[in-house]
This record gives structure tokens, C-alpha cells and sequence, in this order.
DNA sequence: GTGAAAGCGCTAACAC
DNA sequence: GTGTTAGCGCTTTCAC
């Protein structure tokens, strides 16, 4: 910066305020010193900067799993909508863990990252003040609010309602749901959702026909498996997620169990998957790229002062397929 | 840093040292440190050390779709294996364009990141030039060599050889390739070696039977299409990889063509939903898992002083499914 | 509208 | 085996 200060004939406290505009700069100024940047291919040290603001330009995305569809999606749109504000996606597995969870989040802390982006899995919510109190900013991607962060939350009513509906009209009654892991942040909530709407369709969801497991694969056979095995055996059974319906049909298709013949099945995400499997998986979509570009909003404006709480709603959406 | 110093009653080079142990430290001296680096919940501010040292701790991973679940996986893993040296892993999206593939670099350059993991496109093996002289370890994971950089290849030899003879035993002769676009760097090996083996196996790859397109579902349904309308019809068609097979399916059903029956089908990487498509894909495995450990090994390495060139092969290994 | 200069927290050369 | 200290490149206060 000293460089492309001698070569325009300034300051360096010029250049930097050529390059943040934060205080004017004459016009025949600015133009020597830009000049000299391209003149010089001159380009900020973060490290410094970093250093001396005590802010560093990275964004910490942090999920359960980075090599699951929708949080690799997730990541590249995040990528795509922050780039153009010089900021990184740092991408962070936590593998479910709340250590994990935990430990990234200090580190966070402590390297004044410029944000976070986090699905917390077994988080819980004091586990963010200390990132609040410092002042950097956090959006969470959860179904129920988080503390004082700002949040991306799924409206997934009408559509839980449309595959209520066509579950009935396939002449289904027995319910059962493969649910997340009891001691995840916040419950299940598409296990609520699902559990409050049923009665408006002649139906209920049992506590016995809910099972649990990891959002895995591998959870979601062992799930249907375990639900196949009961006296009151269900005849429609929803996913937490797309990857648990997969493991699902693996577990059907294993057990020689028709679907949907024999079972109806929705997943949740619309994974690009979906449409794979045969039969094509009827789903709950929630969009992956939604969720990025309205956290990397949220992020934007607090970067540029706001400093009250902010909920952005993102539709969830049905997707008739085959499944049901 | 001199908050731990007072702490244990030393100088703050001594914390210095006892932390990167590039100097004996008498073991009381040290324990009074770590108790104190303990005590006061310490941790190096890395925005410092990256201006002192002139190295961040930032390795980005330089490839054309993060959300395509190979790079997804190798994303994953990378993070995996280089957090114990405190490393991030930076994720960066070219969308196959050079101009992104050289502003990553140029980045990666000026932020003297810790090392570049990245999958070329478009690039050109002078464009790493830049990094190399600067020292920054640089990881190509890529068919052919690329400069001075590590590299991780595929051997695909085996594999290859068995889809083919495979291929033969359904009575295959008419073999067509989907390959990815012509200007990519370093040609498209895998139908290169496609080309050298197939005179083995009684047929070949003839010129008017390779089609081209991005890396894409939609490029894999136009190939399908392009190819079906030859007068030449091919009656078995290999993929540059199984995002492109599974754009060929979308239009072969489409079309009403059989697979495996009019037409078998050969993918590359062995992607997940290769087993969830039906017929399932038979493909030639790529495993990103042990890609992405190669290349954090090659990094590591460099970490710790190897200057040579140093190349790792990775098995590719066919995978007999349905589609052939 | 512009400049001088302090100082962010660390590492490593030098001194003992 | 340990301490002292310069300085990495930037931002920002204070002065003009």
C-alpha cells in the first residue's frame, strides 16, 4: 500500500480511504491512486487488515454434514451471493456433534470471523451469546428460533397440508414417521408440524408409529425396518429428510414392501435425488438456494448496521411423485 | 499472548516458542505456560501470525461445482483431515470458467494461503506458475500432470478395461462416447484412455460417436439425444461422468429407448445416486474420499519441507451395475 | 482534503 | 534456556 502511495504521490492513509470510502477523496486523487493499484495489480493484505480491525472476512458455514446435497448446495450459493463483498465461506463439518459444534463456534469467536452461518443440530442456544455479545453476526437455519440470531425458517403449513391430503386420498390412515434424534436442538419440527395437522386430515401420528434415528441412510432403513415390525403396522410413512426416505426404499425394496403400494412415503428437501429413485420420491421441497441467498442477506444487512433480530420465511413447497 | 506471558511470569516469546516448539523449552517453563494458556482460555490470533509469517491458514479448494457431490465429498474430507493443523478449508466455485479458475489463484496468491487444492477446467499449467514461485503448495487433482504441482491421477486402466469387456460380453459394438467440452484442460482423459483400449476389446471409439458438453445433466441429455440420431446409432454409450449419465437417462427414457436393452450406459465416479437410479448405473469409481486424503497428505507433506514433485495414483474400480 | 504516526498481536533475529 | 525488540501492512485518530 506504501507502493501504490509513492507511485500515486500520497499518503497511504489516502489510499486506504480511496479503497473504503470513508472519507472523501478529490477526484484527480482518486484517480492517481486507482491508477496506481492497476498500474501496481495492488491488492489489500487481509491479514493486516484483519489485524487492525480485529475483523477477519471470512463466513464460517457451519452444518451437520457438508457432503449432504442440500448443505453443498447450500454452501455454493453462499459462496455465489458473498462473494462480491470479498468474503470467504470457510465450510465446516460437525458431523452432529455438539462438541464439534461448540469448538467451531469458539474459534469463530476468537478469529472475529465476519459471520456464521450454522444449522445447529445439538446446539444449544446460550451457545451463541457469546458470539452475540462480540458482535458477530448470526444467521441460523433451523425450524425454530435460536436465541438472539437471525433466522431462516421454513413455512412448510400448506405444504404439509397438500401431502396430508394426498396421503388421505390414497386411502391411507396409519401414519408413522422416521423423526430425527430425540436430543436434537429443538425437537423435530416437521414431527410437530405433521403431528398438529393430522387431525385435520381424519388421521393422527401415534407416538408409537415414530421412530428416530441419524439423518443418514443408513437410520432411515433401520427406521422402516423397526416400523414394518409393529402389530399396528402404518400404511404412510414420512421422512425428516430426503436421505432417510432413500434408506427407506432400500430397507422396502429389501423387504419385497410394494411403495406405494404397500406404504405411501414422503421425504422432506426435494434432494436432486428425489426424482431419481424409482418410484420418483413424493417430497416436501425446501429449497437449499433460498435459504443461501436470504442468509447471505441477512448477513449483508448487518454487516451494514442492523441491529435488530431478523426472520426470513422460506416456502416450503409439495411435490407430487410417484412415492405416494 | 502477553496476558499468558505475565500469567506464568515469562516473556511472550517464550509462549511463542512453547506453542510452535521451534525451541527447547525447560519443562517447568513449559507447563507454567500451557497452564496459563489454559487458565485464560488463550488462542493465538491467527490475523497476526498471518501478517507476521506472511502464511494464512487457509487452504482453498479450487473446483467447478462444490454442489456436484464428488467435490462435496472431497470437500468434506479435506476438512476432516487438515483440521488437526488448525487449517480451514475454503470452498470456491469456478463455474468451469478460466477467468474465475485465475481469480481464485490470483487470491490465493496475494492472501498467501497455506496451499491451493483445486481441480482444473479451463486453466492452463502456467497459471500455477505464479503460486509455485511464491511456494504455496499447490494440490492438482486432474488426469494429466500440470506443471510443477503435486498431483493426484486416477488409475483407471483396469477399471476401464473391464467396463469394456464387460460391454463386449452384452455384444456391444457400437460404442459412443458423452465427453466433457473440448476446451477443457488436458483434453478429456478418460475418453483418451476409452480410445487407446477399446481395439483390445474387438471395437473402437470412432470420432463421429463422441459428443461433447459441460459436465452437466442437461449437456448429458442433449448428448443422448445428439447421439440416437446418428445414422451410426451406437448401442453402448460410456459418460465423462455420472452426472452427464444420469442427463443421458432422463432422455433415453424420455425417448423410449431401453437401457440396458437398446442401449447399456457407463458412468465415471461412482456418485451416490448411481445405486438409486433405476436401471442402476454401472460406472467406473472414482472414490473422493481417498482423493480428498491424497491431497491432504501431498499438502501436509509440503508443510513440512518435501520440495519435490510427488504424484499419487488412486484406484478407479469398475463397478458392475444394471445400465450395461 | 490530506498527512503523520501509533499500534493491532504475533514471530524470529539477536543478545545474553 | 530465556528475554528484548523490530516490524509485518493496514486503519484511524489527531493535526493541519
Amino acid at each position: 500500500m506504501s507502493d501504490v502511495a509513492r507511485a500515486a504521490g500520497v499518503s497511504s492513509a489516502t489510499v486506504s480511504y480511496v479503497l473504503s470510502g470513508k472519507r472523501p477523496v478529490a477526484p484527480q486523487t482518486r484517480e492517481a491512486v486507482e491508477a496506481a493499484i492497476a498500474e501496481l495489480g495492488f491488492a489489500v493484505n487481509t491479514a493486516a487488515r484483519s489485524l487492525r480491525t480485529g475483523r477477519s472476512s471470512m463466513v464460517a458455514l457451519i452444518v451437520p454434514d457438508i457432503a449432504n446435497p442440500f448443505f453443498a448446495q447450500l454452501a455454493a450459493t453462499l459462496q455465489e451471493e458473498l462473494r462480491g463483498l470479498g468474503i470467504h465461506i470457510l465450510v465446516c463439518n460437525t458431523r452432529a456433534r455438539r462438541d464439534e459444534e461448540r469448538a467451531l463456534l469458539a474459534e469463530a469467536l476468537q478469529q472475529r470471523f465476519a459471520g456464521v452461518v450454522i444449522t445447529p443440530f445439538r446446539l444449544l442456544p446460550r451457545d451463541l451469546d457469546a458470539l452475540h455479545q462480540a458482535g458477530i453476526p448470526v444467521v441460523v437455519s433451523a425450524d425454530v428460533p435460536f436465541g438472539s440470531a437471525d433466522l431462516v425458517v421454513p413455512e412448510a403449513k400448506a405444504a404439509t397440508r397438500q401431502a396430508l391430503e394426498k396421503v388421505k386420498a390414497a386411502r391411507r390412515r396409519r401414519i408413522a414417521m422416521i423423526a430425527g434424534p430425540r436430543d436434537a436442538t429443538g425437537g423435530d419440527p416437521r414431527l410437530e408440524l405433521l403431528r398438529t395437522l393430522a387431525p385435520q386430515f381424519g388421521t393422527s401420528l401415534p407416538r408409537e408409529l415414530v421412530v428416530r434415528g441419524e439423518h443418514s441412510r443408513e437410520a432411515g432403513a433401520a427406521g422402516f425396518a423397526e416400523l414394518m415390525s409393529r402389530r399396528y403396522r402404518p400404511d404412510a410413512v414420512f421422512c425428516a429428510n430426503d436421505v432417510i426416505a432413500i434408506g427407506a426404499m432400500d430397507k422396502a425394496s429389501e423387504l419385497g414392501i410394494d411403495i406405494p403400494g404397500e406404504v405411501a412415503l414422503v421425504g422432506h428437501d426435494d434432494a436432486f435425488f428425489a426424482s431419481l429413485v424409482r418410484p420418483q420420491l413424493t417430497t416436501i421441497r425446501y429449497p437449499a438456494d433460498e435459504v443461501g441467498r436470504a442468509a447471505a442477506r441477512l448477513l449483508k444487512e448487518r454487516f451494514e448496521g442492523r441491529s435488530v433480530r431478523r426472520t426470513v420465511q422460506v416456502k416450503a413447497e409439495f411435490i407430487a411423485r410417484a412415492s405416494v
